[in-house]
DNA sequence: CACTCTAACCCCTACGTAAGGGTATGACCT
DNA sequence: AGGTCATACCCTTACGTAGGGGTTAGAGTG
């Protein structure tokens, strides 16, 4: 019922960019820019000019997504698919990619961390600012920056001082020496 | 014993681009780029025109490179500080900010989801290979392609087939007609 | 059947973008 | 003197956007 149209013809089954861009979420010059740089080609061409894709290119498109998730460059999988096609034994090829998806899967469990780190502190700083919330004082900002409610405890979340922090601190300072003093990097750096 | 420098003066201590470069893991140029766009500016310059900075921006170029983290471009990230500082009521401000948080972390929540699924998808990539490693015919990489070693059970990863996966089929196809059939894209797509 | 029209699609070229990296030249600071 | 800084410009990645003209599929017409 709703393939119709594929099942009149036992002939290639061929779609244009568009097409392969809808199928795979793409647009069509992300699907241009992907055969500039050898990642791809349409397997036929209409007379007129036209590319036109075998339908496992839909496969191609989708891998090309995965690996740019895992942070892959798009020249990283041409190296990919170059190694891969050029190796002359299949277990040589087969051990390189072993060893880029190890090293891969390494980033990417790193990268969760991170993410896990992030959500933690936006978690905090949503509990910090809850207390907000229930503020008796709905005065101006200038004046929430030093507020006493949050004194308590924990020290201020990072996503909230550096909001509050080096506020047009232009004109502090002795105005008299064109020689102010300086610090250690080390002394201050985390 | 490490804050001799430090110790020696009362008055302001200021950074060069340089020190707060290093004390943020940054570099120059990235702290001009955070000027250029509005999110810092040096608390003030020396007669020569050396920018010279507080202690305090140290902070902000962390909240910088925290919010970057969570996918901020740096004009959010002005935004942010904007809509801070101009808001005439504190808790408007912070109703803003909370808002913004709720969103970013459901952001950073998906994101965790999207990394833990390409862990997945290279640990199966990763089981695949595996069976590379005793293969008895260290053929050409053609081969490997139609291997039947894989052909029990599960269908092959999505990153290996996106390497085999149409490979030079250009001259696949009828050659006699300039116009091919097609395919509706709702028959293809995921 | 042949022809035309039209809407939607496509071609290529070329410049713009974010977030810096790198480099050059010259001025500055200690 | 020699290390640091200022400004300024080009390079990069993975596309977006714009412009100007060509192609295709299908519907209408003779």
């Amino acid at each position: 019922m709703t393939s119709e149209l594929a099942s009149l013809s036992s002939k290639p089954q061929l779609l244009r960019v568009g097409d392969l861009a809808k199928a795979t979420g793409k647009t069509a010059r992300a699907i241009h820019l992907y055969e500039e740089l050898g990642l791809l080609s349409p397997t036929t061409r209409t007379s007129g000019g036209f590319r036109l894709y075998d339908v496992s290119v839909v496969e191609r498109v989708r891998w090309i997504d995965l690996l740019h998730g895992l942070g892959f460059s798009l020249q990283e999988m041409r190296e990919v698919l170059q190694n891969w096609w050029s190796s002359g034994q299949g277990t040589a090829a087969m051990a390189d990619l072993r060893a880029l998806f190890v090293r891969k899967l390494d980033e990417t469990r790193e990268a969760i961390q991170r993410h896990q780190q992030l959500e933690r502190e936006l978690e905090e700083g949503l509990l910090y600012l809850e207390t907000c919330r229930e503020c008796a004082d709905p005065g101006p900002v200038q004046t929430c920056v030093n507020c006493r409610q949050h004194q308590g405890g924990t020290p201020d979340p990072a996503l909230i001082t550096g909001i509050v922090a080096a506020r047009e601190r232009a004109r502090l300072g002795s105005r008299r020496g064109a020689r102010p003093a300086f610090v250690r990097v080390e002394d201050i750096s985390q």
